[in-house]
DNA sequence: TAATAAAAGGACCCTGCTATCCTTTTATGA
DNA sequence: TCATAAAAGGATAGCAGGGTCCTTTTATTA
């Protein structure tokens, strides 16, 4: 499982997509309430994902997010590696520190096969390609208001 | 990936059943050095797992945790169901509350295989089966002493 | 050039999981 | 029956992740 600020970061950066192929540059107040996620919060994050440049900026009246021309392809894998590390992709099962396959735990075969297809998920997978599907109606970004 | 109390958990169990196998019933104390885990810490765990009636404890001289006559089979979801709840098993890798497969977010389809192909794990593997790989040599419980 | 709008940044709070300590209860066996 | 050994239980501390608030910096445009 991602950490929660994990999913509002992968959330608020598919907002961004969208909005950018439409022309324009979402702010933070925009980019939460659409989300669903909490503003000072997702501020926070979004701040994260400049620093480490994922995501670029502008200040000033006008300004807002957007993905900027070297940054078209955004892997998932990235925007975790960045939020919380890559522990999740490493660790054992088990919660033993040597695990491996000379010194497996009783579980390690397993879950290498979980963990393994997780990772290739989200190498696979961007923001970009997350966006398209919404783009085109396979899938949604919020619940929808019923 | 599990809480670490879970960890503690299911090594702590795997322990103890190793040991009923040899005829003796562990104390905390012991648990706890073989299993790496803090003492007090798994004293508390292995109250949690007494009180919801997975593992039996004899109190005073001579006590020790045990499995009982009704406690033969004890699959890992029992456990980790017990510790904390079934959220993973059910909740959407993109943070969303209604997300199924009516409604599905960006990464519905493949998160939900990776999600199942655990759930499946854990259903099926249980402390005995952990505890024979580990009788048989072909798996350790805690890091081997190089 | 001044008012305004926006992101950046620093300081801080809150909650839940992790962990510890101390007391109480229960059983054994010398 | 009393000393001892063990689990049970209550109270509390520590800490990281999640979350808020306020100030500063930067840019726009009227």
């Amino acid at each position: 499982m991602l950490a929660k600020s994990t999913e509002y970061a992968i959330r608020a950066l598919v907002y961004v997509q969208l909005k950018n192929w439409e022309g324009k540059r979402p702010g933070v107040v925009e980019i939460a309430r659409e989300i669903e996620a909490p503003e000072a919060f997702s501020a926070k994050i979004l701040q994260t994902l400049t620093r480490h440049q994922l995501l670029d900026s502008a200040k000033g009246r006008g300004g807002g997010f957007f993905f900027n021309d070297e940054q078209t392809q955004l892997s998932l894998y990235k925007i975790i590696h960045v939020m919380e590390g890559d522990g999740c992709f490493h660790r054992c099962g088990f919660g033993l520190k040597s695990c491996n396959n000379e010194n497996p735990c009783p579980l390690h075969e397993q879950y290498k096969v979980v963990r393994d297809s997780f990772y290739d998920i989200v190498r696979k997978e961007s923001i970009q390609s997350l966006s398209e599907k919404i783009k085109k109606g396979e899938a949604v970004l919020k619940r929808s208001i019923t």
